[in-house]
DNA sequence: CTGTTAGCGCTTTCAA
DNA sequence: TTGAAAGCGCTAACAG
């Protein structure tokens, strides 16, 4: 160990070769005769070559290395998407540099600068909460293709993939309508998202559809987490017209609603309805007594993974701004964990 | 946008130096005068130059980046591993390039492979299922460090950091027997992981000291998940002398557990004891119903983190092998999720 | 404190 | 089909 370096010199010498051969060898070319390649493999192997990509695209002036940065690891929502990411990424023979911003604005501006140092040639990014186009501006003038998942950035000016929220929500409302409920509350989420705007613009959109009045004491924001999800509810029931159902912001806060309501001795499901946008859990783990509307992190992440590839090959392309159908998942009882996908819905 | 790519020596023509001295303030040199360094700064603002890592690179043959490979990124405890590894190869000028394995050796090989083309400093593995020795043998050769998390490996001849499993099992039944439970259950798991041998060892080991037998019947594998959880409580409760307790593999198999008893209208915790390792969902989104045994994965990445960092700066330091405590955390009320930490273990 | 010079390891014309 | 030579953008001596 601690030898010198093995460069393609060292095997062209050892083969009998020149450093071009060794080179259109390790690019896998077709100019080169069966005989010596097979030589030139072996001796690679041999002397334990490994392949120094700094200089290779220093040359090339590219890097097959596609970056994808996310405002939350730890939300394995996220962690999904940047899976399906890579496993499309991974097959088309590109590397994944995958970066959590933690949703600082401050880290993304950091972790895209280094990308671009180490030279991707794509980006996906899901934005941290509260970025605008200017942070954007010069990643996106200097050419290289970005796709924005989950969170649009208005007037970025690239293309974006993100789920249909106005509909998950019309469709979950509507189904606790024809279920006969007349107060259903939304509960949890901060105001201040677009994510959060549309799915509540679903929400009163379907309360309108079915002639109910939307009362703003149903709606009650709160930390899209399961504590948030506790003091929701528990708000909720302190209304003196409690709400029969809620639509919560996503499936963390659902989680909540149902400690709260197990608190009061209420079964989420049966003495109350609960669906949640199925966010954070994936539906492996999800709680199966729950209804969700869900949205398939990996397959939007192969998704945006294939638009970003598509935009890479085609040099420059216009942007494009897909919404991602979601689905509505009525799940039966506790364990049986029985499904039925009633729709797949998009506006 | 496309204009020629600027690099250091357009820098240095526009500002009127020459190109070592735009390399110097690039590396924040003291060497280079307080108003040289400003006009530098200057133009390279102005004329949007981006450094050129894979040139920085190939010259200093070196990277400055840190490659973390992790088995299953879907599992939120590596996603939180990763996110406690970021932070602190971070803020110590590093990048790092994580890599998801999915539990494919021959992905990991190529991976693996990948990060060393891209001349990283440092690696940090949760290997993926039955890797062995050979197959880290070539990275290890190579001389550059590696620390091993989670899943330790015979033989291989690196630093390791994993969490004292049997300590933490031996906690949990403790606390069981402590309550008054004689039968005690072990779900889920498969039992060809050394992580599952070391926790049914601790489980045997607590059992053989309270003077209780340790039926065959009560250990109970199933997948690691909650589907599993559901069917290993099923299978227990079907025997005649049914356990009155289970501590379970993961938490994932405790929310099963949870599910399954919820299905015979047994409440968790209050007729059926229950602890799970907190493997799979960190301690926010946990459910407050459950005593669990965690350990903190964002800790123990930045614990591994720091450990790479101290061999990296070191050159060439002996492996060390570190047992990270778990803590058995016992949850009160639904809800509320009133925590005590009752205490460290570590064997 | 700043400029000159010589490569890092690879790819890529262009000839042979 | 293979070889020779040039150079990608940067840094590291070494002079000045």
């Amino acid at each position: 160990m601690a030898k010198e370096r093995v460069t393609v010199i060292d095997i062209a010498r050892a083969a009998g070769v020149s450093k071009s051969t060794v080179s259109l060898v390790l690019q896998g070319s077709s100019l080169v005769n069966e005989a010596t390649r097979a030589k030139v493999n072996a001796v690679i192997r041999d002397l334990g070559y490994v392949y120094n990509r700094s200089a290779a695209n220093l040359r090339q002036a590219k890097s097959k290395i596609i970056g994808i940065v996310v405002n939350d690891l730890t939300n394995s929502f996220f962690a999904e998407l940047a899976v399906g990411v890579d496993a499309v990424v991974q097959s088309a023979g590109f590397v994944q540099f995958l970066a959590n911003t933690g949703e600082k604005r401050e880290r993304q501006r950091e972790v895209i600068a280094s990308m671009r140092e180490h030279g991707v040639s794509g980006l996906i990014i899901s934005p941290a909460r509260g970025t605008d186009a200017a942070d954007l501006a010069p990643l996106v003038e200097s050419g290289i293709p970005v796709v924005l998942v989950v969170r649009d950035i208005a007037g970025a000016g690239v293309s974006s993939l993100i789920s249909d929220n106005r509909a998950g929500a019309l469709a979950a409302v509507r189904h606790l309508v024809a279920r006969g409920h007349r107060r259903i509350a939304f509960l949890g989420g901060f105001a201040d998202t677009a994510v959060f705007e549309a799915r509540m613009r679903g929400y009163r959109d379907a309360l309108r559809e079915a002639g109910l009045h939307a009362e703003d004491k149903l709606v009650i924001g709160s930390a899209p987490s399961r504590a948030g999800g506790v003091t929701a509810i528990e708000q909720a029931m302190m209304l003196e017209d409690r709400p029969t159902a809620a639509l919560c912001f996503n499936d963390a806060v659902a989680f909540g609603v149902c400690d709260g309501l197990r608190a009061r001795r209420l079964e989420p499901g049966a003495d109350f309805a609960v669906i949640g946008f199925d966010d954070v859990i994936e539906a492996k783990t999800a709680v199966p007594a729950l209804t969700t509307v869900s949205v398939d992190p990996q397959g939007m992440g192969e998704r945006a993974a294939e638009l970003l590839l598509k935009q890479i090959k085609a040099g420059r392309a216009e942007p494009e701004a897909i919404v991602s159908p979601v689905r509505l998942v009525i799940r039966q009882s506790c364990g049986a964990a029985v499904e039925r996908k009633v729709k797949e819905v998009s506006s």
